[in-house]
DNA sequence: CGGTTTTGACCCGCGC
DNA sequence: GCGCGGGTCAAAACCG
């Protein structure tokens, strides 16, 4: 099967830890990179035999997503958890199909990092066991329904959980540069792995 | 002036 | 049925 379109090709997911920060100095790509997705064999960084969330991470992780199921993961971080329950999949079993979905946890200092796509805030809520408000966007380009939810998290401030949800059904707006590499985007195969190095969002002129 | 952001209201699903 | 929490809508404000 072919892999999703990446709806945030900015980012990279990596399976080592060696990861190379790309977003400025401030930016520490992170402790958390999962996908949550309708239980598929297209996990964004699935290693074999893996199941369909992977974390690029020292930290401990626990996921159960046994059968097509929610997922449930735990992630200690020292003193903190981070707990993800995807309900997205449990809806989707019985409904409409279930969308594509990434989540990741960064730090950085920037609440929104600029992922090469045009977005356009429509929601702003606080949430539960967060003093932080969650952010919602849309991209803007027209016919895409592709959403994004940006929210600090609530146990550590520094790092920023990023989920993106559906497939991006046009090209980016604008080119994305790394460095002097422009970064190989493979609409068939994007989650591979890529050298990140610094981002720029205008290309060279 | 058009696109974006803000923000309160509304809707819906879920648990009790 | 009710309350809670999360997601979305939409009108007004803001901005370039």
């Amino acid at each position: 099967m072919n892999f999703p379109q990446n709806p945030n090709p900015n980012f990279t997911f990596l399976s080592d830890e060696n990861f190379i920060s790309p977003f400025m100095d401030n930016f520490d790509f992170a402790n958390l990179m999962f996908e949550v997705d309708e239980g598929g064999n297209n996990g964004l960084v699935q290693e074999e035999n893996s199941p369909p969330i992977s974390i690029v991470s020292s930290e401990t992780l626990t996921c159960d997503s046994s059968g097509s199921g929610s997922a449930v993961m735990t992630l200690s971080k020292k003193d903190s958890t981070f707990d993800c329950i995807n309900r997205g999949i449990k809806d989707a079993e019985t409904k409409e199909p279930p969308s594509h979905r990434v989540a990741f946890r960064t730090r950085s200092k920037m609440d929104v990092m600029d992922d090469g796509y045009k977005w356009r805030k429509y929601g702003k809520k606080s949430v539960k066991n967060n003093i932080n408000k969650r952010n919602y966007y849309k991209c803007s380009s027209e016919g895409c329904m592709v959403k994004k939810r940006i929210e600090r998290d609530g146990k550590d401030a520094a790092y920023v959980i990023t989920t993106y949800e559906g497939v991006h059904n046009h090209e980016i707006p604008s080119h994305v540069y790394y460095s002097d590499m422009v970064l190989s985007y493979d609409h068939n195969n994007w989650n591979q792995h890529s050298l990140l190095q610094s981002i720029h969002t205008s290309p060279p002129s």
